[in-house]
DNA sequence: GTCTATACAGTGATAGAC
DNA sequence: GTCTATCACTGTATAGAC
């Protein structure tokens, strides 16, 4: 057992647990028997089931997105008008870092891509919040990229990236051949860089004149 | 109460209420409750709360894949040789059909996003096997389409394209504006068919000579 | 075959002693 | 801060009524 203190090796053991077996299928007697912590130590640290799992999120998302930050002010730095596939770059490659890190890695993105499409929880509500700053800085760089877009259809083209990086981290395994995160970077980029530059979608909504 | 019988009763119930509170946080007895049945029905006719689940999916997905070959099969009986732009808006529609029902629709579409992304059930096992007969027919069109993609970067493009469309759908609130569905298809496919018209990315994986 | 009543082990949560 | 005891509720299984 590590010298940590409690509230750590129950967000250690929680990660590790939900990410093997899921939220629901994961009790809270398997996990403070893994950390080895009385059953009430979890609602005396968190409060409920449903806290610890935004604090487990919480604890991998802040870095994650301080990255993606870091990553854009370095790029506006170095260059004057980045491109879509440089801010693009900036935005998926912290997520490839995550899962390129040996033992850490897989687990934790296998619980980022379990925060979307959660059905009731607090945990959507949560990513959405800890992702306002993200969109904040992100809308607008890639808006200078692609003027020919409006704000909104940005938005939405942005949205459609975040899906298929989920989607892809999510079902991995699924892909034939699984290649590295590298190259899956690398063709996310191409395929996304390539939607953003297409020409705005027409808006013409009903009939067919 | 309706005059189905016990069964598409209990179908029904689950299905209103997995959509509206998600899979685990639904018991088994409200379920039964809103079905007028008992509680030992779920198990007599289902096996378990999983089996049910699994059931739900698919009394929704096997139309919905039908409607998909339907449409595959009637754009190459009129088109020679199909875009991209037409096998992704054929791939496409169905979902957004389903969407637009007024009452079942939203019910139905928000439990096919969670498809995707679940953690521990059979549900995405199901989803895949279902989606098979899909691939088998979408993925030859496509490379016909795109033959400048190898069909492993096929297969990799047309992941993040149902990616975008599971998230799309999942956090359709979360767009500014919540265009309607026939609008969403329209942009989907602008940015998709860009995505698959792009370029082989290149499969350099390791240094930077 | 279909349905009911009931029992059981395991769950998240909480109050209160130490 | 930590622990024990206890609560209401969950999914599942079964014996037996119609």
């Amino acid at each position: 057992m590590s010298q940590l203190e409690t509230k750590d090796r129950i967000l250690d053991a929680a990660e590790n647990l939900f990410s093997d077996k899921g939220f629901s299928a994961t009790s809270l007697r398997s996990i403070t028997t893994l950390a080895g912590a009385n059953l009430a130590a979890v609602n005396y640290h968190f409060g409920s089931k449903d806290a610890l799992i935004q604090a487990v999120f919480r604890r991998i998302l802040t870095p994650l997105n301080n990255d993606r930050l870091q990553r854009l002010d370095a790029l506006e730095a170095r260059v004057q008008e980045p491109s879509v596939d440089e801010v693009l770059t900036a935005f998926l490659t912290p997520v490839a870092t995550l899962w390129s890190e040996s033992k850490r890695g897989p687990v934790l993105v296998r619980l980022f891509a379990k925060t979307f499409a959660e059905p009731s929880t607090n945990i959507r509500d949560l990513v959405f919040s800890e992702f306002e700053g993200i969109a904040a800085r992100y809308i607008p760089a890639l808006a200078r990229a692609v003027p020919h877009l409006s704000r909104r259809e940005v938005m939405t083209r942005l949205h459609f990236l975040i899906g298929s990086m989920t989607h892809t981290v999510t079902n991995w395994d699924m892909l034939a051949g699984a290649p590295g995160a590298d190259e899956l970077i690398e063709q996310m980029v191409t395929y996304g860089a390539a939607g953003f530059r297409a020409p705005a979608a027409l808006t013409t909504s009903k009939g067919t004149p």
